[in-house]
DNA sequence: TTGACAAATAGAAAATCGTGAATATAATAT
DNA sequence: ATATTATATTCACGATTTTCTATTTGTCAA
């Protein structure tokens, strides 16, 4: 998993904030329709939609157009991608070294 | 893992930003002092405080204090637990329901 | 085509975040 | 005790983010 620290501070900016949690928890239930998503949520649409883009930018979302609506839902792969790229983060491979002290 | 939407925010507030990105890619190579960091991001000493405050609110890192030095490491243990937390998170357990058409 | 509805975009206000200068605290050395 | 060094805290400022209202775009139904 190659990504850039500014893709992977945009990847994980999908967890950073309690709105998108939400609806990240709404949508475990199954792909959702933005209606239903507004319905659960006391935000308006258009905030709605920025945290939808948020969410779809990261990968972790995924959204489907079908007439007039859209409708979302988590990306397992897109999920699984995240967790790659924090293992690939947050794997120690090395023993440190001294720096101050001798 | 239950944690309030806040405290996940919060900890995944850790790989958010480029510089504590670069801060945890630096502390794979093992634990390291407040001061060698310093060295090889192009910050100040405030600034750098204020980074590791958040990394170690995350639990992801780890600080020990010896005389005046700070030494940070990543925590598996912390890091484990974001992922269960993401995972938590994550995982669809329905179907999803259809609201709009019928 | 017109009207109605869903979602996206633009623009602006408010809140939050990242940053550095100045200062404070803590630990060591003289 | 005083000086020095490492880190933390405080404060202020600019940048970014979240949010809203207003508007636009896209789609479907009369």
């Amino acid at each position: 998993m190659e990504l850039s620290n500014k893709k992977t501070a945009e990847m994980f900016k999908a967890v950073c904030d309690e709105n998108r949690i939400k609806i990240l928890k709404l949508l475990q239930g199954g792909e959702k329709c933005a209606c239903v998503l507004l319905d659960d949520l006391h935000i308006t649409q258009p905030t709605l939609s920025h945290h939808m883009k948020i969410l779809c930018d990261s990968e972790i979302v995924v959204g489907r157009k079908e007439g007039k609506w859209m409708y979302y839902s988590i990306s397992p792969e897109g999920a699984d991608r995240a967790i790659s790229v924090f293992r690939a983060l947050t794997d120690v491979h090395g023993q440190g070294d001294c720096c101050c002290k001798e």
